[in-house]
DNA sequence: AATGGTCAAGCGGCA
DNA sequence: TGCCGCTTGACCATT
């Protein structure tokens, strides 16, 4: 019996006011003539950040969601080189540590998905140092959280930089000078553009990285439209994690933007995938990213519930009656 | 109060 | 070589 579990990305359309995400760009720090008071504010920011998001935590909670991604913008400006001298995990230590244990106290599954601006394949040394400082930032704020950091980090591969194979090859020479803490830290996830499932799958395999598999991505790009033929693959991948397996879920918004995210998940889509990866595996964590967020979520929950052959254990988790 | 422009990042396409 | 679009939510200035 395979268990079904649904999650989403970052932000309500539900609870108001409770964005997690809120900023405070460099040029506008940079305007700010008492440097002091520029950090002070944004260390309220970061703490009005952290508090809002615990509360989309108590929200979830409330619904039975115990999955979820954290938005990276968390704390403005952490990985700004003139920012370098604030120690705003000091500052925010209170905040994060209650963050931290509110969501291991409720068994909650939380992570990361770094921008496409962390390159480990980049050719350029200074954007890969930049990306190990943004992966570092992420890694702080778990460890801060009191939640272990492996496998919490959704990347690419990256760019492609006109010879793909070779940039392929890059990642896993680069791979080497990464940290292994913050290796333990990364997933890696096919992208709707360049690097595919099977691209990503040697790479994974060869590493020892855990696969997150975009369907979605998948369809806008791929070698072979059959993923399921990999499917035990992407399974293998996660043998070695502490956390169940973990994949993308995403409907085009429409065949001219297929590669955009519609509002809402297209639930036969959704059905069709599950059947075919019914009984693989113990548990599958499906992260929903629509542009509705916890909407989306519901909506599908609904839909699905309709289903005579569903059923669900709780709010968001359910599996397939024989 | 609603709007249109700006911000930040790296890559990729185009002239 | 260099400019612009992509993407995202937030925020700022203008109306």
């Amino acid at each position: 019996m395979t268990l079904f579990r649904l999650g989403y990305v970052a932000m309500s359309v539900h609870v108001q006011n409770a964005s997690p995400s809120q900023t405070m760009t460099y040029s506008r720090f940079q305007k700010l003539q008492d440097r002091e008071a520029a950090i002070a504010k944004l260390e309220r920011i970061s703490k009005s950040n952290i508090n809002n998001t615990l509360r989309l935590l108590k929200h979830n909670k409330a619904l039975d969601i115990e999955f979820f991604r954290l938005s990276s913008k968390l704390v403005p400006l952490a990985t700004h080189e003139d920012l370098k001298d604030w120690d705003y995990i000091h500052a925010l230590k209170n905040e994060l540590r209650e963050l931290g244990s509110y969501a291991k106290s409720e068994n909650m599954r939380i992570d990361f998905h770094p921008d496409h601006f962390v390159v480990i394949n980049s050719p350029k040394e200074d954007k890969f140092k930049a990306s190990i400082n943004v992966l570092k930032y992420h890694y702080k704020l778990l460890h801060s959280m009191g939640i272990d950091p492996t496998h919490r980090c959704v990347l690419h591969l990256g760019g492609s930089y006109d010879d793909k194979a070779k940039s392929l090859e890059r990642f896993i020479e680069n791979w080497g000078s990464v940290p292994r803490g913050i290796q333990k830290m990364i997933m890696i996830e096919n992208d709707d553009t360049i690097y595919t499932m099977d691209d990503c799958l040697y790479v994974c395999e060869k590493l020892g990285i855990p696969f997150i598999f975009d369907l979605h991505h998948h369809m806008a790009n791929h070698e072979d439209s059959n993923w399921l033929k990999n499917w035990d693959r992407v399974l293998n991948t996660w043998e070695h994690s502490p956390l169940p397996v973990k994949m993308h879920i995403s409907s085009p918004k429409s065949e001219a933007e297929f590669k955009s995210h519609a509002d809402y998940i297209d639930p036969e889509m959704f059905l069709n995938f599950v059947k075919s990866v019914n009984q693989s595996t113990d548990q599958i964590d499906c992260m929903i990213e629509a542009k509705k967020k916890d909407d989306a979520l519901f909506i599908l929950r609904k839909t699905l519930g309709e289903q005579s052959n569903i059923e669900f254990n709780t709010e968001a988790t359910f599996q397939l009656k024989d």
